[in-house]
RNA sequence: GCGUCCCUAGCUCAAUUGGCAGAGCAACGGACUCUUAAUCCGUAGGUUCCGGGUUCGAUUCCCGGGGGGCGUACCA
C-alpha cells in the first residue's frame, strides 16, 4: 500500500543518494554515549556523538536538532556556515527517526542548554517511517501521549523509542535476571537447558500447547514446567542447577497471566524448602538493588518493604482468620453452599479445589507481603514431601508479594514409590492428565535423588512488581497478539 | 470462553437529532542566525477497521465479521 508520508521519505532517500552519500553506510567512527558528553560538558575539542533525530527547530540559517541515544537526549546546533554546501544540502533532506552522526566542539547556549556544535555531519540511517511524535514541554506535560497499546504491542520497536518508560522498563527486567543468574553462578549453580517440546508434559498443572514432531510421527507438547527434567539432573549428580527459560501454558490471558512466559526454576540437593526461603529473600532483595528500586518500594500505590526475613503465614490458619470459620471441618456441600454465595466458580467441586479456591478468594490476592504461605495441604502438592509430624500438609511454600504469586517452592518428593502412588492417583483424577506418567522422570527417582530444595519464581510477575507495572504484557516485549491479515 | 467498551489523517483527538468528515502535532512550500511543545504565513493529507442492511442521506442506527482495551472464568 503507498502511502504519501513514506513516499515523501523515499524520494528524500533518492535525493541523498543523488548527492553521493549513502544513507545506509556499513560502519560509523566511534563515538562517544550521550551521557559520557554530558558528564565531559563545555569543550573546545571535538567530540563525537550518533543517535536518533528526535527533534528539529528550524531559524533559516540555524538548526537547533535534538539527538537521542540509549543514555540520553542532547541538542545539536547546526548552522550554515559551519557545514559544507553538501551537509547543509542533506540537513534539509532529514527527518525526524533519522540516525546521524555529528561531530564538534560542546558549548552552552543562551538559555543554558549544553550543545553540540556540529562541524561535520554524517547520514547513518534513513528512517522511512513517521513515528509519533511525542512531546515533553518545559511543565513536564506530556503531549500525543502515544496509548493505543495494539499499536505499540505490534511495534513494540515504536514503543521503546517513543515511551521512556517502556524503555526503562525492559532495561530493568535485564537487570533483574542479570542478577538472579549472578547470585545463583556465584553459589556454584550450574545454568542448564532442558526440552522445551517434551513427549509427555509434567510438572504442573495446565492445559499444554500441542505440536507435531514430524519426522518422529509422534505428538509433542511445549513444556509447561522445566521441573521433572530438572531433578532427573540432581538425581544424575548436579547438585545445584538452575534454568531460566519459558514455560508455556495454554490458558486464558490476564493481567497476570501469560500463556507464555518465563520461569526460573532452582534445584538444590542436601537443602529444603527453608533454604528456599532464604534464597528467595536474598534473590529478591538483590533483585530491587538491581532495578535500582532499593528494597522499599510502592507497588500500585501500596509501599512496601522487601527487607528480610519474610513473614509466613499458614495456609489454613490464615484461611481460618480470614473467613472466621473453620473451612477444613466443612462438609463439601456445605463449602459448595459458601461457594455459590460468593460467587466463586468451581468446575471440580471436591473438597480441597473447594478449599484451594477459598484460598485464593479469603487470603491470596489480598497479602500485600513479601509473605510465605507455607503448610499447604498434600492434596494440593503432589511434587512436594509431607511435613513430618503432620501428614496431612507438605513442606511447601508459595511467595506472594503484592497480591501476585511469585514463587512456589518445596522439600522435593524424592520416595520413589510414595511419588508414583501420587502421581497415579493424580493421573486417575485430574481433567489435566491424559493418564501418562512419566516413567524416566520416576526411574530417575529409583536410581536415587539426595533430599533436595526446589523452587520456582515467575520472572515476568517479579518483574511486574520490582517495576510498579500492572499488566504482564508490559513486561513482555513481544506478548502474542491474533494475527491480522494485511 | 462470557460480559462490556472502543476502532476517524503518520500520532493524539473532535464531529449537534442521521445532514458538506475537522483541529493540534508531524509532513510539504515559504520567512526567520541561541531555539527547546520554537514562532509566523501558506499547502496537502481520509477505504471513518471490513462486509451487508435501513434511509433521500450513515463516522453516527441495525446485523455479521476482524482487531484491541477493561472486567470475569479457566491456570494444584
Amino acid at each position: 500500500m503507498v502511502n504519501e508520508q513514506s513516499d515523501i521519505r523515499r524520494e528524500k532517500l533518492q535525493r541523498i543518494t543523488e548527492l553521493g552519500i549513502d544513507p545506509y553506510p556499513p560502519r560509523c567512527a566511534d563515538a562517544l554515549p550521550i551521557a559520557g558528553i554530558r558528564e565531559v560538558g563545555e569543550t573546545e575539542e571535538s567530540v563525537t556523538v550518533s543517535g536518533r533525530l528526535t527533534a528539529r527547530r528550524e531559524h533559516g540559517k540555524t538548526v537547533f536538532a535534538d539527538l537521542r541515544d540509549t543514555t540520553g537526549s542532547i541538542q545539536v546546533y547546526l548552522g550554515m556556515k559551519t557545514l559544507s554546501d553538501t551537509e547543509w544540502t542533506l540537513l534539509g533532506l532529514l527527518d525526524l527517526g533519522d540516525m546521524v552522526q555529528v561531530s564538534g566542539p560542546v558549548f552552552v547556549t543562551r538559555t543554558g542548554e549544553l550543545t553540540v556544535k556540529c562541524q561535520e555531519l554524517t547520514l547513518l540511517c534513513k528512517s522511512l517511517r513517521q513515528l509519533p511524535v511525542v512531546k515533553v514541554d518545559s511543565q513536564g506535560v506530556v503531549h500525543d501521549e502515544v496509548t493505543d497499546r495494539d499499536y505499540l504491542y505490534r511495534h513494540r520497536c515504536v514503543d521503546l523509542q517513543v515511551n521512556h518508560d517502556s524503555m526503562e522498563r525492559f532495561g530493568r527486567r535485564s537487570r533483574i535476571i542479570t542478577s538472579m543468574r549472578s547470585y545463583l553462578d556465584e553459589r556454584g549453580f550450574l545454568e542448564v537447558e532442558t526440552p522445551i517440546l517434551q513427549p509427555i508434559y509434567g510438572g504442573a498443572a495446565a492445559d499444554p500447547f500441542e505440536t507435531m514432531y514430524g519426522s518422529m510421527d509422534q505428538k509433542f507438547y511445549l513444556r509447561i514446567a522445566t521441573e521433572l527434567y530438572l531433578k532427573r539432573l540432581v538425581a544424575g549428580g548436579m547438585e545445584r542447577v538452575y534454568e531460566i527459560g519459558k514455560d508455556f501454558r495454554n490458558e486464558g490471558v490476564d493481567r497476570t497471566h501469560s500463556p507464555e512466559f518465563t520461569q526460573l526454576e532452582l534445584y538444590e540437593a542436601y537443602a529444603d524448602y527453608a533454604v528456599m526461603m532464604d534464597r528467595f529473600e536474598e534473590m529478591v532483595a538483590g533483585a530491587a538493588e538491581a532495578a535500582g528500586t532499593g528494597t522499599d518500594i510502592t507497588v500500585d500505590g501500596t509501599l512496601l518493604s522487601l527487607r528480610p526475613p519474610f513473614q509466613r503465614i499458614g495456609f489454613m490458619d490464615s484461611l481460618r482468620k480470614a473467613s472466621g470459620e473453620d473451612l477444613f471441618s466443612w462438609e463439601p456441600a456445605e463449602l459448595e453452599a459458601l461457594m455459590e454465595e460468593k460467587g466463586i466458580a468451581c468446575e471440580t467441586p471436591d473438597r480441597i479445589t473447594m478449599l484451594d479456591k477459598l484460598f485464593d478468594h479469603f487470603v491470596a490476592h489480598r497479602i500485600i507481603g513479601p509473605a510465605f504461605v507455607v503448610d499447604y495441604p498434600v492434596e494440593l502438592s503432589p511434587l512436594a514431601k509431607r511435613k513430618q509430624g503432620d501428614p496431612a500438609v507438605t513442606e511447601r511454600f508459595e511467595a506472594f508479594i503484592a497480591g501476585l504469586e511469585l514463587a512456589n517452592a518445596f522439600s522435593e518428593q524424592n520416595n520413589p514409590l510414595l511419588q508414583r502412588e501420587i502421581l497415579e492417583e493424580q493421573a486417575r483424577f485430574s481433567a489435566h492428565r491424559e493418564g501418562t506418567l512419566d516413567e524416566d522422570f520416576l526411574y530417575a527417582l529409583e536410581v536415587g535423588m539426595p533430599p533436595t530444595g526446589g523452587m520456582g519464581i515467575g520472572v515476568d510477575r517479579l518483574v511486574m512488581v520490582l517495576t510498579d507495572t500492572a499488566r504482564i504484557r508490559d513486561t513482555i516485549l513481544f506478548p502474542h497478539l491474533r494475527r491480522v491479515d494485511q
